[in-house]
DNA sequence: GACCGTCTTTGACCAAGGTCAATGTTGTGA
DNA sequence: TCACAACATTGACCTTGGTCAAAGACGGTC
């Protein structure tokens, strides 16, 4: 895998890197960031990172607790290294969706808005490279690859935002909770790739049913019974806590796109 | 209006400037575009826009008719002079929803990819300056500015990619269907202002029963019954044919927001 | 002005999924 | 190891909105 390769040489490197440019950097960030080579900061030199090195406060939030939330200034905007953090819609009498889920190297916050739309808050612990929403724009204006990564990454998730208007408007919750333990599987594929392929995968689902219907647009009891469904089928197994074993991955498929 | 107003000055100048730059303009492009402000281009300055010009090329497409299909080679992408079009995304057995609109002056296309995920098809017929997206993506590349609009306007579709998720996820079929009525006298405002500030305002709705429920993730039947419902609340009246007046807009506002 | 196709309304019925409530399960910390 | 809290499952019931079908209204065209 190129990001896996990409982080491997940059470990082995930074030592003979950080003597051999013979400028001091704060231990704390980009020297040891995990995410160096696959965040916004990929599309930036060694030299053009200083900048961005001084602006950048590490910050950890405890599972549960928000960056920011909607309606506040935009004041902050971030790099995630670990954990994931959802992306909340909410109308004014309570009722949540979750609109986003957002990844080790993904870029939170937003960008030349006087206020936040959406709360962002951690589903894990977590933690962020933290900058002043102003002070990134600016860095943004003078690097004009880097604004191309992150316009890349925004056409991206307009994409992947619209797929989900389609999935939540117009289809069964089988077919959404089939759809996610697939999308879900793709992701784990590679950390527990124990994958036999075609044979069961098993991994530990991130999730708790309640989250999994804030993306769904789902309650948490009907996400439960498809679950239930699924199992008594023999199309997954429940093997105990969060685990979940993917038994018969085409029987899945189809049905996260049967009518 | 700042937009009105720029149209405008533009519109004075033309003539002149033709002759000041001494540059013949192929007279159906650029010289005589409604959208010169508005669209992409009105990043670039009247000498780089030269280099779109040479590119461009009008096309109409009539009511119905697809710019390209999902699955199609991302071959083309485009401004838009005039219309509505609508962006479609559907399921293998033909579940339609739309997930986005674009009125003049937007920009249709699936940039830096290699076949597009979603149909663009029109609504209204449609003038469009059509660019080979390749062509375009290079001009992007030479000039930041534009690059960097495109970056604010996806970042706008995104918010409101998301917005609309949590409305087709969460809102009851009467929220969806008030809530785009109050959408759409905002954006027919300006057109048909004689909107009295508070009294009844009176507009042609430019979509179809069918269209509505495509938008608002319904059924034909659902948007015209929440409608009739509408009327007779009195909170709207329709006076015939594709006509609709808001009689008591603070109430559809509440019916918008009610749980 | 009669005719035709498309769009819209309305009704009767049905089913998917939400709601409320009770019971099970799991993990954690004293 | 017990107790507690958070999470998950299951059941009974009901509401919302989808489906199917029929009848009206509207806009063109010949």
């Amino acid at each position: 895998m190129l990001n896996a390769d990409c982080n491997r040489r940059f470990r082995q490197d930074s030592g003979s890197w950080l003597q051999y440019i013979g400028v001091m950097i704060p231990s704390s960030i980009c020297a040891d960031c995990a995410v160096r080579d696959r965040a916004l900061c990929a599309s930036l030199s060694d030299e053009e990172l200083l900048e961005l090195n001084a602006l950048g406060q590490r910050r950890h939030l405890s599972r549960g607790e928000a960056l920011f939330w909607a309606g506040d200034d935009s004041a902050i905007c971030a790099n995630l290294l670990d954990g994931v953090l959802k992306i909340v819609a909410s109308t004014s009498d309570g009722r949540e969706q979750i609109v986003g889920l957002l990844y080790p190297a993904d870029f939170a916050g937003q960008l030349f808005a006087a206020q936040v739309d959406f709360t962002i808050a951690a589903l894990t612990d977590v933690d962020l490279c933290v900058f002043p929403r102003g002070a990134f724009e600016k860095v943004l204006q003078r690097h004009a690859r880097m604004e191309h990564l992150l316009l890349q990454r925004t056409l991206a998730a307009l994409g992947e935002a619209r797929s989900r208007m389609l999935s939540l408007a117009r289809k069964s919750a089988e077919e959404k909770v089939a759809g996610f333990l697939i999308d879900m599987t793709v992701r784990m594929a590679d950390a527990s790739s124990r994958a036999t392929p075609g044979g069961p995968v098993t991994f530990d689902l991130p999730l708790s049913r309640g989250q999994m219907a804030d993306i769904l647009g789902l309650t948490i009891e009907t996400v439960s019974r498809q679950i239930t469904k699924l199992r008594d089928a023999g199309v997954i197994n429940l093997p105990g806590g969060r685990a979940i074993t993917i038994a018969d991955r085409p029987a899945l498929i189809r049905r996260a796109e049967a009518a």
